[in-house]
RNA sequence: GCGGGUGUGGCGGAACUGGUAGACGCGCCGGACUCAAAAUCCGGUUCUGGCGACAGAGUGUCGGUUCGAUCCCGACCACCCGUACCA
């Protein structure tokens, strides 16, 4: 160095100077301000496993990008973080290494956040919580006692994965191949009383509200209708044959009564009352033995082999008293959904063809394409319910209608006749928020032998984990604490027991938008913070999230909205959805001696043409790009990047190379390659503010002022449609434009101020010292966006591209605006088209005026 | 299994949602500067054939609609996300 100036690029010494100017100014620290627009944005709040990776990266920047964006358009922006603390793996840590939970999450947050901290974001810290807070969970405590008193929650029976070994609950996550994870048991289904929040009775509210979501995603509204399932269909009781007492009608539900003609069978689930009346036989009992075995994921009933047994049981057809019918018990039947029992046609639907296979059962064709002699073999005539169709036996209404048509009739038809009555059903089931573990919110009821079930007192709250809790046997710690549980009645003052059981971490994560408008309130929330802060306006997080976590957020803000701790308007959080793509790299591989993969890490790995080795020369097999994961140690440390170039190129990259809701491959040529472009931008700036006042060229510097002007316009629109990799596309452009003109200094100083205001959502460190060195007063953080003058962005005169046949054989120049006739003209004398007339007239000719020309010869 | 998505040069991607396919970046090739190297700067780069003007092919596969299809329609293939106790 001379003399402590720089004469490059040094992120080292640039990043933490502006962050400390920032503090300084106190940038970041939102006031409620009614004078000022206000707006929202968050970004999916991050879970403190122990270390940052590059998807947070990706999803910060982002974030950043669109908080610094909004302050420079005048908005008066909250941008706050938090952590989602409670869950699952502080309670493995805790089982393995001994470290309290509440211990290891801390330490993580501290250490996440200290990488965070460098990455320069304009986040509100004094706003910072954790879910495992108890000022957090104690108000979340509060929100669940309201929601039970304005009736939003219930108890019911729920099955859950039961470990027979570790007697404990486990996660899907938990059972692998059907077996518990530690202790390699067969898990077992088993029926528990759950707290339940009534989110199914919301389901045509919130299924309705999808259509005003305009600014989501159509993907996930379309996840979330398709989720919730709004279903049109028939439930009628079939009269039982031979049935237990109790049991002289099966009820059933069924989206297709067109089909009933072509019903073979009935089935019901094992969970059904009907199959447990039965199980005082042994061979039923061994059926639903086997059936408890299976996972209790949608996913493992539907790809698992369908099995049925046949209880002896009949059930008389609704439309033929002679016609009876085999009741089964069948292992892919939903208690949930319906009655749980169902009738089967298998011609029109593939499950039941293949149990109808499976079992011999009749294939009776109801309906066929219009016209077709074709009957169903191997697979079932499923067409779209818009579809026309033929019917062969309709139940009721015409040979040719759709299968809606269809279905409205038969309603009617049966409704007209006593059969059942037409219900609307839904697919979307009430949340079961009771975990059977230790580190999540206590759920604040007290169970007493006199009163029953009793809400702890708002004064008691919050009900705090306990700080001494073991983890040295498997179950949930609370229920065998010595002491925590034993409470006394907050009714009759009796002794009493805590429920033990502690809230899903959904529940966490489902209003933690609303706590950031009030942080520190001893309220939930404050009327007038939510009121000026809520909604959120633009919230980023990834795909993953589409269902469970939106649907819940969007469940709780109504829930809110009753209890009185939210607007109105609030009732919907999220106006604005952006859903990011996660971080990929490749993944490299050497092989063990008995031929079992070794999996490397990137740094472990030297990269050249011809492919990878070790550092000691041994191959290196390359993998696919897969989202970063410990697993397969494709991860790339936040922390070395940003020490070896520093945090603006590593937010550079994330936001450069591929459109952000899709996934970015982190390479490290890309890194390298952003970086060199950062210090080339430096460099400009450098030269330019040392550049003598007097070079001018007038020319030159009206070129660059209009190429500065259309990246401005540029720019703006690629960043409002969240198309940031084509914005860093026109930044390039501007950079090299810079670089190349003819211009003089001041007009250079005047560009590089504009590509600094420009560049300082995404690098904002650099863009402050480019800011400065061009002669930008104060923060660039602090300036207002430019504007594109529109004088500046006219062109006189448009390239036509000519086309012969649709393929492209010419251009044309025109000046802008030119009509048909003129293009027409033009056209017909240009060489390469006389050329493929070859003297005849064209067949065809289409012109679009200021777009392209078609000759049809 | 079901629901949703993605697929374009050697690579990441762009194309005003029917109008010049390949913007911008990486990589590669050539050149300048240098004793040399690094750094930097300039030029080229979809593939095939041709010295060349040019011709042909080309957006996962197969088919269709259109003056014109990456974009619309139908059938399929591969991969990714979710599937209610992972977060």
């Amino acid at each position: 160095m001379n003399g402590g100036v720089m004469s490059r690029y040094e992120a080292g010494r640039i990043e933490p100077k502006w962050q400390e100017a920032w503090a300084e100014a106190g940038l970041f620290r939102a006031e409620r301000d009614p004078s000022r627009p206000k707006f929202y944005v968050l970004e999916m709040f991050p879970y403190p496993s122990g270390r940052i990776h590059m998807g947070h990266v990706r999803n910060y920047t982002m974030g950043d990008l669109f908080a610094r964006y909004k302050a420079a358009k005048g908005f008066n922006v909250l941008h706050p973080m938090g952590w989602d603390a409670f869950g699952m793996p502080a309670e493995n840590a805790a089982i393995e290494k001994g470290v309290p939970p509440a211990e290891w999450t801390y330490h993580n947050i501290d250490a996440m956040r200290a990488q965070m901290k460098p990455l320069g974001l304009s986040i509100d810290w004094s706003r910072e919580l954790a879910t495992c807070d108890p000022e957090y969970y104690g108000q979340q405590q509060a929100l669940f006692l309201d929601m039970l008193e304005a009736g939003l929650v219930t108890r019911k029976a729920a099955v859950v994965n039961w470990d027979p070994v570790d007697m404990t609950v486990l996660a899907n996550e938990q059972v692998i191949d059907g077996k518990g994870w530690r202790s390699g048991a067969p898990v077992e289904r088993r029926e528990l009383t759950q707290w339940f929040f009534r989110i199914s009775d919301m389901a045509e509210e919130l299924l309705e509200a999808l259509d005003h979501l305009a600014h989501w995603p159509e993907k996930v509204r379309i996840m979330q209708r398709n989720w919730i399932g709004r279903s049109r269909g028939l439930q009628f009781a079939f009269a039982t044959r031979g049935a237990p007492a109790g049991h002289e009608t099966l009820e059933v539900y069924t989206t297709r009564p067109d089909t009933l003609w072509g019903a073979s069978f009935a089935a019901v689930s094992p969970e059904h009352p009907l199959a447990r009346a039965l199980e005082g036989d042994p061979e039923v009992a061994a059926f639903l033995a086997e059936c408890r075995r299976m996972g209790t994921s949608e996913e493992d009933l539907e790809t698992a082999e369908k099995k049925g047994y046949d209880t002896g049981i009949r059930v008389v057809h609704p439309f033929d008293p002679a016609w009876e019918l085999p009741v089964y018990i069948a292992n892919f039947i939903l208690m949930d959904y319906g009655t749980g029992a169902i009738f089967g046609c298998p011609a029109h639907d593939q499950r039941d063809l293949d149990f109808a296979r499976k079992y011999r059962l009749p294939v009776i064709d109801v309906f066929a394409p219009p016209g077709s002699e074709a009957r169903v073999a191997a697979e079932a005539y499923v067409p779209p319910k818009t579809e026309t169709v033929e019917f062969l036996r309709p139940v009721a209404g015409e040979r040719l209608m759709t299968g809606e048509a269809a279905v409205d009739a038969a309603i009617a038809f049966c409704e007209a006749r006593g059969i059942g009555r037409g219900v609307t059903r839904f697919r979307l089931r009430d949340w079961g928020l009771s975990r059977q573990r230790f580190w999540g919110c206590p759920i604040p009821v007290v169970h007493c032998p006199a009163c029953g079930i009793v809400p702890e007192k708002r004064g008691n709250l919050p009900v705090r984990l306990p700080d001494d809790a073991t983890f040295d046997k498997p179950g949930n710690p609370l229920e065998r604490h010595p002491t925590w549980a034993t409470t006394t009645c907050p009714a009759c003052g009796g002794p009493a027991r805590r429920e033990t059981d502690t809230m899903d971490t959904f529940v966490d994560s489902s209003w933690y938008y609303a706590r950031f408008t009030a942080p520190r309130a001893a309220t939930p929330t404050v009327m007038e913070d939510a009121a000026y802060w809520m909604n959120v306006d633009q919230y980023i997080g990834g795909i993953e999230h589409a269902i469970l976590h939106l649907l819940y957020s969007r469940f709780f803000a109504r829930a809110m909205r009753i209890t009185g701790h939210l607007p109105e308007k609030a009732i919907e959080p999220f106006d604005a959805l952006f859903t990011q793509g996660m971080v990929t790299h490749e993944t490299y591989a050497t092989r063990a001696p008995d031929g079992r993969p070794v999996w490397r890490e990137p740094s472990e790995v030297v990269r050249d043409a011809e492919g990878a080795r070790l550092a000691d020369g041994t191959p290196v097999e390359i993998g696919p790009s897969t989202k970063m994961s410990k697993s397969k140690k494709n991860v790339v440390d936040p922390d070395d990047i940003i020490a070896r170039y520093g945090a603006d190129t590593a937010r550079w990259f994330v936001l450069s190379d591929s459109p952000p809701d899709r996934d970015v491959e982190w390479t490290a040529a890309g890194a390298e390659a952003a970086h060199r472009h950062l210090a080339r931008v430096w460099r400009l700036a450098h030269e330019t503010s040392e550049a003598a006042e007097a070079a001018e060229a007038a020319g030159g510097d009206q070129t660059l002022l209009r190429a500065t002007h259309r990246a401005i316009r540029d720019v703006t629109a690629d960043i409002e449609g969240f198309a940031f990799n084509k914005a860093i596309a026109r930044l390039y452009e501007l950079t090299g434009a810079i670089g190349k003109a003819p211009a003089g200094a001041p007009a250079r100083r005047t560009a590089l101020r504009t590509l600094a205001q420009l560049t300082a959502p995404m690098t904002p460190h650099l863009a402050e010292e480019v800011w400065a060195m061009a002669g930008g007063a104060g923060l660039v953080a602090a300036a207002r966006w430019p504007e594109a003058d529109p004088a500046l962005l006219v062109e006189a005169s448009v390239t036509l591209p000519v086309q012969v046949n649709g393929k492209r054989r010419a251009e044309i120049a025109v000046p802008a605006g030119s009509d048909a006739a003129t293009i027409e003209a033009l056209v017909l004398q240009d060489p390469a088209v006389v050329r493929a007339l070859n003297g005849a007239a064209p067949r065809r000719l289409v012109v679009v005026p200021d777009r392209i020309v078609n000759v049809v010869v």
